[in-house]
DNA sequence: ATTGACTCTCCACTTAGGGGATAAGATAAA
DNA sequence: TTTATCTTATCCCCTAAGTGGAGAGTCAAT
């Protein structure tokens, strides 16, 4: 018979551990003494204790552990186990290379951060502009269009309207784009106007503050961290408009958001 | 000017979050109404939330996140991480691999565990025995030897000792063994007895129950763990009596600890 | 006036124990 | 026998980054 000091020393377990583990039904005193509330343990309850600790030792919980003990199916707990593990792994490997990264590249200026985009109902258009400019155009007739033909049609709130460049490669003019605009509930397709539910998807973002000069700068950015990361583009990318000539007067307080829908490759 | 809920849904962020961000002085809204107590955001903040949600990203903790919000260094605290991250996934890399193991072998009788041997201040005495059952002998010879020149010396509390086998390879006859009894301080050597201090060392352990019949089993069980767990032994294997037939009458209730030091392949 | 949606603050809860305070028991020295 | 030291007991608070819920107030529409 040890006391608790003793068996601590043995088994070179803290007693604030063993008492834990008595409060949680894992290892019992042999004896208790109920005068005195001291504990007393006996050699034979260091395999006991050794059982435990070598569960703890590949991260299994203790209740997890309780109920191995108790007769569960140890296989089935340690498969679950295993995978937990492996998308801790994943996950603290890909933040390694995050920053291995920008400990390389040095250049912190943008923050690019992956999100799930949630499923939206969109009402679309596609069509050939001439120039970056005739967006604009192109966007405020796509709405009236489709408030033609679904007149208490209603825009998703807080905004969420997106462009997406078609063209397989960067064109300075004639580019096909397509406006897509989220929407509260399916509407009455046209021949230009489409609707569609867009399924949810994981995104990689970054947001481009100022005028749209520079904007390729971000793309590019934007991109070679999803080349870095490990990433592959899985949908057409989302320029989305936040704020804009339409709402705000300076230039500078401009604010589009760049989404690429990525996929682990 | 958006409300949380609006802003929450723009940045993909969950209000108790906004919240516990603002709480933490990471994110302060632009306005608060001091009548109602709602909290005010607008979408230059966007950034500024995506530049804390891109650290979270990479696990950075919130009080980290504050220091380089205001000004630390933030290559520093990037390398510090990438450490911890180093260190996260060699654990979780080893404990997936003695799951792993397991799950092969399908064998759960036996429980490893890895834990530090403290430095213990020992005599010791080598020698050559016949046969097995001469290590009590051997065993009692020693401890008088010590105590003739060193009467006062006394045994740690609770008891360490232990033998090792310092032939290369297994013997049954003329078996070459050191015993090792850890003490309170060093004492005098002699001819026969010398002290050391051991030093700490990680070691892989495993209780064998019962006689010394199958202990053999337990070694290479045990070294057999140490090979797939990828460790290579460090120093001589110590075989520690716990309970024998000094202190139990049944063979059955004899409790030996057999303790592999090891270090990383 | 009421309903429903939204927001506020405050509190408890999560893991596996660690730190510390206070009181009582055990043991050895004086 | 008293005292001093060591050990143990229970009790409460603490961790990180939020999540969940209760109860109460706010806002817009009906």
């Amino acid at each position: 018979m040890y006391r608790i000091g003793e068996f601590s020393e043995l088994s070179k377990t803290t007693i604030k551990t063993l008492r834990y583990y008595e409060k949680e039904g894992l290892l019992i005193p042999s004896f208790v003494d109920s005068q005195t509330g001291y504990r007393f343990y006996e050699t034979s309850q260091l395999p006991e204790l050794a059982k435990i600790i070598s569960l703890r030792q590949m991260g299994l919980s203790i209740t997890n552990i309780k109920s191995i003990l108790n007769g569960s199916d140890l296989e089935q707990i340690l498969k679950l186990r295993k995978q937990e593990l492996e998308t801790e792994i994943s996950l603290s490997s890909s933040q390694l290379l995050q920053i291995n990264n920008l400990l390389e590249g040095k250049s912190m200026e943008k923050e690019v951060i992956v999100k799930e985009l949630p499923s939206y109902t969109v009402y679309y258009k596609e069509g050939v502009i001439k120039d970056f400019r005739d967006i604009v155009n192109f966007i405020l007739q796509s709405a009236g269009e489709c408030k033609s033909t679904n007149p208490n049609i209603k825009c998703v709130e807080p905004d969420y309207c997106y462009v997406s460049y078609l063209d397989g490669e960067y064109k300075e003019t004639d580019i096909k784009i397509r406006y897509a605009q989220a929407v509260t509930q399916m509407g009455i397709p046209s021949e230009t106007i489409k609707f569609e539910t867009l399924n949810p998807v994981k995104a990689a973002c970054i947001y481009h503050k100022g005028a749209y000069d520079n904007l390729r700068e971000s793309y590019s950015f934007l991109l070679k961290w999803v080349e870095e990361n490990g990433y592959e583009i899985a949908e057409p990318i989302r320029e989305r408009y936040i704020d804009g000539m339409w709402n705000k007067a300076s230039e500078d307080e401009w604010l589009t958001e760049i989404q690429v829908p990525i996929r682990k490759k």
